[in-house]
DNA sequence: TATAGGCCGAATAAAAATACCGGTATAGTT
DNA sequence: AACTATACCGGTATTTTTATTCGGCCTATA
């Protein structure tokens, strides 16, 4: 009835994601890529720590945009393993 | 200090992102594309409307795979016109 | 009838996104 | 040595939004 905690799962997916997304700014201040990407630089840096486990679609959009990388890249490096349910 | 409403812009958004993911769902039906996705009907159907604005990246990213379209697609037609900032 | 698909509103706990504060560490300047 | 500026981190506080379930309602179709 109500939504349900993170699980750990997805916080580890959220911390992947965090990581992947921090290597990519590279060299670049926390400020100057959070500016040019349209968000506080206080949620970049909760976004590349992993504290913000599942940020919003176009957050992450407007991230790639600015950084040079693909959405389907970073999607499927940060769910690695499909549980490959049986039939 | 607080999270902003959403603007227009941003609800407008959502909308054109819930009209591109309905698409790709064809013939299928909600309850068998947000069974795979893992989520609820209801809330692929609220995204779908347009009225879950801002979804989580991981979420439309479940979606893009079982739809099997691209996030970068997505993302690029979903946020259309760059404002355009003179320097 | 009844079954399947979809739409909508209310209610709820959890989380996002933001700002502010202090702390740490490094590099450059006076 | 003292000061200044930049950069990053962690915690707290706040409002808005997500994601979910439930119930009802509607339409088509077997």
């Amino acid at each position: 009835m109500v939504r349900p905690p993170l699980t750990p799962e997805e916080r580890l997916r959220g911390e992947q994601l965090g990581v992947m997304l921090r290597q990519a700014r590279g060299a670049r201040s926390i400020v100057e890529v959070a500016t040019a990407a349209g968000m506080s630089a206080e949620t970049l840096r909760k976004i590349e720590t992993g504290r913000i486990a599942t940020p919003a679609f176009f957050t992450i959009a407007a991230l790639a945009d600015v950084l040079d990388v693909s959405l389907d890249h970073l999607a499927v490096r940060a769910v690695p393993a499909t549980p490959a349910m049986p039939t």
